[in-house]
DNA sequence: ATATATTTTTAGACTAATCTAAAAATTGAA
DNA sequence: TTCAATTTTTAGATTAGTCTAAAAATATAT
């Protein structure tokens, strides 16, 4: 199946912004993430459909077909390998590096893929902290602990809730948090137990205790 | 000025393609040499010249403007690099790397070109032998001649090719010739422009015509 | 020198990806 | 539940790059 540039980042968008709760992503979602156009996306989905790398119902949005997760994830693999080549070898700073990748990860070639992997030394994260998936599609597993046993500075991402109640997921949708959402520690606040933190945006957001003490998250290993 | 990746590929087309004679490269030979019709050619050219990148009278060929050629140069350096980073760093084979260059040579990026080119210790010729343009446009010096120029006695280095396709570099690597190879010329053979050489192991080689009229070599000066 | 062959250009059409404007479907609030 | 707001799709146009077929210009051979 041969993929254009555009369609692969359609496929990472899509992937992207993917939720477990199995419902279609929106199309405006998509036309907001690759800064176009509603009905552009919609002309895309079609395509994309018609190749079956999306399965597509008309007002309910998409979802990639196993083979469209198979490009998107390889596109993936592509954009952090590059991204640790960077920074790792070129010596970039890990905010500098998003555009590069962007442009790299369309580069065509398994075997280019494969040996700049070992190159690597076959890294498990990416400078941002990001699973890189293997040759096969598999992403690394990593070690998840609560967000309460960090401290000021540590920088982690959302990765799990270890209470998965309705209400619970709804409180953290109105709170912004998401699986893969980035956080910097600012402080504990000591007399109840809530947390200051960073998005990456730089704004700081204050966390209740509940959230605290529920949320699983991962260290990032810059 | 921005160029896009096919503007790109037809200024290094028409620059490998330019002679010190100073004739405008036809609309044929940009056709032949790009795998296009020449129509297409045509339209292209006139883009192109609308940009002010190349000098282009109607039936008379096309020349680079000094613009133009700037930006061949800029897309011929990456690609030598690139292909110095597959071969050194990647462990590839100097006759695989080719198509893979032709798709990161158009990657944007000035400071990751600097960046490649100063982690891979700022070569002066890639894999093939030929010259990297450095950072201001500029060629290293090198005086290369076809193998056919040189008579016995002669000792010599391999240093590039002139004719740089696939089945050419295959051939050479089947022969086991490859940059760097030194070779001591025995005698012409003239009633088929073969040529008698001897290795560094001192046994003796029969290169044929082809090879004979397309290697480049410099001269071993002791 | 003139007819023929070759090269180059033009005309018109196609595809991928995009846009704007308007129509259709869905969602949500009174 | 019904009507307004929002989301999504359709219709039609645009641009870059390509093609085929035919016309125009140039080169070549007798």
């Amino acid at each position: 199946m041969e993929t254009t540039y555009t369609e692969e980042n359609y496929l990472k968008a899509i992937w992207s912004l993917s939720t477990k709760s199995g419902k279609g992503v929106s199309t405006n979602k998509i036309a907001e993430r690759l800064e176009t156009k509603a009905s552009s996306v919609t002309d895309m989905i079609r395509r994309l459909s018609e190749k079956g790398l999306v399965d597509y119902i008309k007002y309910q949005g998409v979802k990639l077909s196993d083979e469209g997760r198979e490009v998107a994830v390889r596109v993936i693999r592509k954009h952090r390998l590059w991204e640790s080549f960077l920074v790792d070898k070129l010596g970039f700073n890990w905010d500098e590096v998003h555009d590069l990748a962007e442009q790299l990860e369309h580069i065509r070639s398994t075997e280019l893929t494969d040996r700049l992997d070992s190159f690597l030394g076959n890294p498990k994260f990416d400078p941002h902290g990001d699973p890189i998936p293997s040759r096969d599609g598999s992403f690394p597993e990593r070690e998840r602990r609560l967000l309460q046993s960090f401290g000021p500075g540590d920088e982690i991402i959302v990765t799990g809730v270890s209470d998965s109640s309705v209400a619970f997921l709804q409180f953290l949708n109105r709170m912004k948090l998401e699986l893969g959402t980035h956080l910097r520690v600012v402080e504990h606040i000591d007399f109840d137990q809530s947390m200051l933190v960073q998005r990456e945006d730089g704004n700081e957001q204050l966390l209740p205790q509940g959230v605290v003490s529920q949320l699983l998250v991962t260290e990032k290993l810059n």
